[in-house]
DNA sequence: ACATTTCTGTTGTTTATACAACAAAAATAA
DNA sequence: TTATTTTTGTTGTATAAACAACAGAAATGT
């Protein structure tokens, strides 16, 4: 745990919190670390979520798989995101989503209902904490909302412009590396792989960007 | 404001305060009902949102037209709804989202800003306001993944199955009325409307739904 | 009650995408 | 190093959806 200390102090989710009521918290949420193995599920869809997740090491795909069986990334998560924490409010909705371990992963495990019923949001720390999980909530909102946009566009090309775009804009570069491969970007966009590559390929005879392998640079044009 | 006070006291916003509490709330956060006709913005994209929005009459439909000018329905709110709730927690960001009254609407504004700066989140409304924001917020959360889940199948036909069955799970019945006339579910969808009207018949035909107008019906092999 | 506008369903045509099959390249294991 | 597996790019074909154009129904206004 003390290896991981400062980055958890640093973490949005205590954002504002003296290292005495982070100690404290801690405790009262009887907090310990787990790992994943790459693939393995760290929420399954109708498990019940009574824990806060946050991730210290790894990433982490939150997926859903469809009724006809196709797959669904509907984001990707990495260090010092929330699994799932939307969950966790709604006290008696299952999960509808999985979150499988994209890489090797490292998370915290808070036992927020055990917290909750014990100090009733009475101490400050609670209340400092319900106001950054309040923020985090937003943030993550905003993001589903973006998401909504990239994979509503009507054709791939213009999916993966609005979705390069997006990246640009949020690294604050033109340059950037994408934490999907192929498969996984093709998942997330709802569009079919190998149209997808082709796709690419063209935007890039195009110049309208440049890629190599997970690096993208677009060009002033987009 | 008396009018609907009552409404406002059940709201999820202000769930479990007292008459006290509430009124107090109201005159800090300086509370006004403002009227908007069928079609005019309430929010724009662009907009920094400093007011919770609380609809008490109409529906608003949050959209955003696509930079190559296709309109996106992201959802739909009626009564008892926030509108853009998420953006009012992210002060230095701007909306990404127009606010669209669908029919005459009637909304409660109230200036968050001004009233968490004056009590600095010291007062116990305050308190029981920010744990019900979150829980609003979560649900939000919970619907926009149902709503990228509803857009991520692949062809109309699934996409028309997955929204019936999820808005029939939500009325917890296989007959209920649909908030969008065609166009704008098509909106909704992404898909065309008049390719989508093709399935709806398609569906009728073949025995899995049945639907009059905005009324739908599934049968029970969907 | 009639005229006008909006909404919904139907059809044919064009176009884009999924799908399948495969080759090349890269990563991993032996 | 070589062999094996995984990932990515390319092509042709079948299919599904967009688009356009229109007709009938429903809603609205006068």
């Amino acid at each position: 745990m003390e290896k991981y200390y400062n980055q958890i102090k640093n973490s949005p989710v205590f954002y504002g919190m003296s290292d005495d009521e982070l100690r404290g918290l801690l405790e009262c949420f009887n907090a310990r670390i787990r790992s994943f193995d790459e693939g393995e599920m760290i929420i399954r869809q109708g498990d019940r979520i009574t824990n806060i997740y946050l991730i210290l090491e790894g990433t982490v795909n939150i997926e859903k798989d469809s009724y006809w069986g196709r797959r669904i990334i509907i984001t990707q998560l990495s260090v010092n995101d929330n699994i799932a924490l939307a969950f966790v409010a709604s006290k008696n909705m299952e999960s509808n989503i999985d979150a499988v371990a994209a890489t090797d992963t490292k998370v915290l495990v808070l036992n927020y209902e055990k917290c909750t019923s014990m100090c009733q949001n009475a101490c400050t720390r609670h209340k400092v904490l319900i106001n950054n999980l309040f923020d985090i909530l937003s943030k993550e909102n905003i993001e589903l909302i973006q998401k909504i946009e990239n994979v509503s566009q009507k054709s791939i090309r213009d999916k993966l412009l609005t979705y390069l775009s997006n990246e640009a804009r949020k690294r604050k570069s033109h340059a950037f590396e994408i934490p999907f491969n192929r498969q996984d970007l093709a998942d997330y966009l709802n569009i079919d792989r190998s149209a997808m590559s082709f796709e690419l390929s063209k935007l890039q005879k195009e110049g309208l960007i440049r890629y190599n392998k997970n690096h993208f640079e677009l060009s002033a044009r987009v």
